[in-house]
DNA sequence: CGGGTTCTTGATCGGTATCAACGGCCGTGG
DNA sequence: CCACGGCCGTTGATACCGATCAAGAACCCG
């Protein structure tokens, strides 16, 4: 039950749940469902509704379904993100994990009724959803007016802001996504994907090593390429 | 000043502030700016930060301005709807009158910090940010999968949800945007907009007149065309 | 070391952007 | 009320980026 209970611990942190012992936190403690995924497997909903879900450790996709083979994938997180699946509407919804993950699942409805009386945790949901939504803003002008070459150098510096180690100049990436994966997010093919990963390498901008391991050489020329307001940091 | 109060009302309605007399609600309706939009003119925020936008009357778009002059519009709003203009980060974000418009301007942090503890006001921000990720959210499956011809038929959907009025079988549009705003919302050009229009119009899933009246004639063609998931109403 | 998956590279095709010109709507001023 | 003029929308011709089709190479696992 140890590991368990830090898994709540570090929700209950995260949401800014009250002292330890109130009855609230109790309760919310009891609504979720820990869920263990393995690594490519994916969470399917079915119509359940909306769903809030705390990722204690891993990382994992969120992929909007459209019809046929054509999915889109509208967001990655990773540990310690709080993130709504929202309801299947035009499309469905699911959250595929990119490695062994574990997770902390709300019925999002239940979840707010309980939430209802605390400030505190209504407060901090609200800082959540602005993030998303303005993550979800940047992908929209990324996808609507981006070329190739400049959605992958946006998609590398996000990686690099959220998952990159500082090496001196350069930043250091483990993808934990295949490039299948970054070409549905950017909405490209994954030769396309390949190709503009050739071009930077050729430019020494970046380097590669194995499927994982990128080294971002140049942030300077990334940001120039990614096609932000000029003056930005 | 009747007009004005009336403004307040709608808005203090809308987002479920507490009976008239409350202290609370005093101080919220001192910090909301009334502005007047012209058709056409725009509001920029500079670097105000974000803010809380209640559209009195009206219908806005919300534009991310790009480099160069590649705006993509994030959404399209009208009246009675309360949304978040975000702070400038990769872009910098404009709100733009279609018509003439009135709205309430909240500075999003002051707000925030004066509902914190009214819970009623948070559960209702919550909703409204759930509905504009939920709709952004399908935009950016819009735009990363879908070709000129589906994301038409998904925006005059979009569009008869939202304003058209029914008419027997068919739906009745008075769009408010012009040619070049659907195309800018949509990732297209105005012309590729053009065009799709004179197909649905020679297919006769459509007929129109003027510039802005659109008569919806075969909703089913449409939502065919939208490609959603397959059995969704 | 072998097999399957993922990634890379090449050749071709197609959809949408771009460039260019025309036509029609609508507000303005006579 | 009508005539004018500008902007918005439509249509056509061409170009280009990225998708698609196809094959080979590299990586990772057993």
């Amino acid at each position: 039950m140890a590991t368990q209970s830090n898994t709540f611990e570090t929700f209950a942190h995260s949401v800014k749940l009250a002292e330890p012992t109130s009855p609230l936190r109790q309760r919310i403690c009891e609504l979720g469902r820990p869920v263990h995924l393995a690594g490519g497997s994916s969470l399917e909903l079915e119509d359940a509704g909306a769903q809030l879900v705390y990722l204690t450790r891993g990382s994992t996709k969120l992929v909007a379904h459209a019809s046929e083979a054509r999915d889109q994938i509208i967001a990655f997180h990773f540990t310690g993100d709080t993130y709504w699946i929202p309801a299947s509407d035009n499309y469905s919804y699911s959250v595929c994990a990119l490695g062994d993950c574990e997770l902390l699942l709300f019925p999002a409805d239940t979840f707010l009724e309980m939430a209802e009386t605390d400030p505190h945790i209504l407060r901090g949901l609200i800082g959540q959803m602005t993030d998303a939504l303005r993550r979800c803003r940047e992908k929209a002008v990324a996808l609507g007016r981006k070329t190739a070459s400049e959605r992958i150098a946006v998609f590398l510096l996000g990686m690099a802001e959220r998952i990159g180690t500082a090496k001196g100049n350069a930043v250091v990436l483990d993808l934990p996504m295949s490039r299948r994966d970054i070409a549905e997010s950017l909405g490209l093919t994954i030769e396309t994907v390949s190709r503009q990963f050739t071009i930077l390498r050729d430019a020494k901008t970046i380097q590669t090593s194995g499927r994982s391991l990128v080294i971002l050489n140049d942030l300077s020329q990334l940001r120039a390429q990614a096609g932000y307001l000029a003056g930005t940091a």
